[in-house]
DNA sequence: ATACTAGTTAGGAATAATTCTCATTTAATA
DNA sequence: TATTAAATGAGAATTATTCCTAACTAGTAT
């Protein structure tokens, strides 16, 4: 995504187009690791020292309200956010707790037929994740293994 | 379960049966409704009323360690925790934040037979849980609507 | 270019969930 | 009944996140 393709999707929804949004949305492109607002914060205050952890929380909270990434789901007591926009399931291994996308367009149509199929009583479903729960084979190299 | 089937499955475990987790165990037996730490405590305080906030916490971490019961997984800053230890998906309701059980054992077969086939490589699956994300048509009546 | 204004940020205090510590108590076992 | 490892109570400590407010700035109109 080019600089002014970023320009144009923040204000686009609204938003101004700060020095630090740019820096939090670079950071989330770069990381693609489903950061923390932790890791957020460290790799952004390399070029920008000064950035406010509020702020880092306030600028990923605005772009979860605007659909710009995604809260993930986990069973731990941080939030990690999830900037891929295109439809993915996820793979949680327990031995590192490492978070990989999972992307698989044929299982995606088999739900989607199935679901069309078997209404689920009084509920609307909008979306539906897989959580993928097991460990890698070969163990990945990651910060936390 | 009994009685002595709860004291069997305890020290099965290599538990100690006490009464502090006889009463956290009723109160996730009894409120279903996947508990936050402080529900339990709320529940449990009625007729344990010194429990301390710390035992509940160390006893459900106990229990997920022992497979008695597990954390869900959620986009919230607390947790919250599952007894029900038949295979089941979950559905959230995006209004409420009600979060309810999903029982289907038809699509547990056809993703079992799918990724029997499709293996994901270097992964080996352990579990496979849904989030069915959405909003009930006619709105449940709960705590948070 | 300049001024205006609503929206944004910095910095730090406040909050809330969870964890930790350790002295005391207790369940299980011999 | 005595022993001991495990569990609990009480509250302090920690940590992620939120809140507050004065200062700042991007976007817009003048």
């Amino acid at each position: 995504m080019s600089y002014s393709e970023i320009v144009d999707m923040l204000s686009g929804k609204g938003l101004k187009v700060t020095p630090q949004r740019l820096a939090v949305l670079e950071a989330l492109m770069t990381i693609k690791d489903h950061p923390t607002a932790d890791a957020v914060k460290e790799y952004v205050r390399r070029s920008n020292p000064n950035l406010a952890i509020g702020t880092i929380y306030n600028i990923l909270e605005t772009f979860c309200e605007k659909g710009i990434i995604k809260k993930i789901k986990t069973d731990k007591d941080f939030m990690q956010y999830d900037i891929e926009m295109h439809k993915h399931h996820h793979l949680y291994c327990e031995q590192c707790d490492y978070i990989e996308n999972y992307y698989d367009e044929e299982l995606d149509k088999m739900l989607q037929e199935y679901f069309d199929k078997k209404q689920i009583p009084n509920f609307n479903i909008k979306e539906i994740n897989l959580q993928i729960i097991g460990n890698y084979k070969n163990h990945k190299p990651t910060k936390n293994s």
